[in-house]
DNA sequence: CTCCGTAACTTGACACTGTCAAGATACCGT
DNA sequence: ACGGTATCTTGACAGTGTCAAGTTACGGAG
């Protein structure tokens, strides 16, 4: 956010670094943020980037390159987020960690509701885009390590990541789209140990962890 | 003029009723679920109904109007989707009849994938408009009171219920985002049984251990 | 039966969008 | 110094939401 409208760049330099590309991301994140899904454009992009109505275009071939793009820097943003909250509890048991990477979930969510949103929106998306792929299946990682304590030796660990997935997923996509207020999360990080406690978790043989 | 390919109707009535009203929701659905979201517009609609490009803009205010409006078509065809399983389960364990809602949510979602996400996509909707709150309100009574069996004497519903809600919710919106293919929905709905078995749900005496 | 008000549209216009084709330009290796 | 190419710009077209103004036909008043 340099000058008034724009990015008021030398006309005359082109760029061979790519910084433009993760500059348009970054303003579609920002339009995303500020104007909801509705305001994102190519050519709000460009603007707010401070070039012409078409170069996005060049970058990302179409809007689903875009999107394609903006959902993979969601992802970075997201697990980092997962991330922070749970190295705060990196030596605690299984079942607190558990729920701070919830609350990273959470943390994501209320930070770019409309990113979050639109991430989960189904909107199409280059599903062959190798960054794409990398920076989601990063995410996933994250919650399949936390959920791995609780796999018992013989059962298969989808059933308790998608447990875990879909309770917390439920909770907050719920809260972003039912409450227009951002205030929600207020209310809904405070809840989260009320909603897991109804969970049977249990790690397995080695340590019967209570609580 | 409207010989056009799709409803033609005579150029020359102009209906008291609202037929129209409900063919352009009707219209939009059946867009919604071939082109996706990104197909649906107030053109299109109307092309679909057979009227002029501007006559949806007579009913329905703006696109907020439309979207609300099918939203809560959506609501409708939702609730009836649970009451479809859950009359099937009518005389059956509180449990039982938990499991037919949850299965009559999975149904809804599968049979109309797109709709189902455009619901619940965050969209920019007429949140006082009285028939979208009857029909959304409607179908969460249908949750509620499938729940009200596990709610303890002193205890909140709405922890119940947003235990349940989220879990059913994540499970099915990710099941929906997380496939472009159909057919997830035949793995799915197997599956549920499964999740929610590791919901610690008894119908009266409290035992925080689980059951 | 006529006539008129108004509900239910239609027509036309404007600003905006995605996408493509073609042009311009500055950096790189040679 | 020079040509090639990556990186944009310019221009155009079809499609979109939305508003203003026009048109038509039905219901009721007389």
């Amino acid at each position: 956010m340099t000058d008034s409208k724009t990015t008021p760049r030398n006309t005359t330099t082109r760029r061979r670094d790519g910084t433009l590309r993760s500059c348009l991301v970054e303003a579609g994140i920002t339009i995303l943020q500020k104007k909801g899904t509705d305001g994102l454009s190519l050519r709000e992009c460009a603007a707010l980037a401070g070039v012409s109505h078409a170069a996005p275009g060049y970058h990302f071939k179409n809007l689903t390159g875009l999107y394609t793009a903006i959902s993979a820097r969601g992802y970075e943003l997201f697990a980092a987020a997962m991330e922070a909250r749970r190295n705060e509890a990196r030596d605690s048991a299984p079942k607190a960690r558990l729920l701070a990477t919830c609350e990273g979930y959470l943390d994501f969510a209320a930070e770019h509701r409309e990113l979050f949103l639109f991430m989960f929106s189904g909107q199409e998306i280059d599903s062959g885009n190798t960054h794409f792929e990398a920076a989601s299946t990063r995410a996933y990682e994250i919650l399949r390590e936390t959920c791995a304590p609780f796999v018992h030796a013989d059962a298969d660990p989808e059933e308790i990541e998608l447990l875990v997935w879909s309770l917390i997923h439920g909770y907050t996509h719920l809260a972003m789209v039912n409450k227009k207020r951002q205030g929600s999360i207020s209310t809904a990080l405070p809840m989260l140990p009320d909603l897991l406690k109804h969970l049977d978790l249990n790690t397995q043989n080695k340590d019967p962890n209570q609580a």
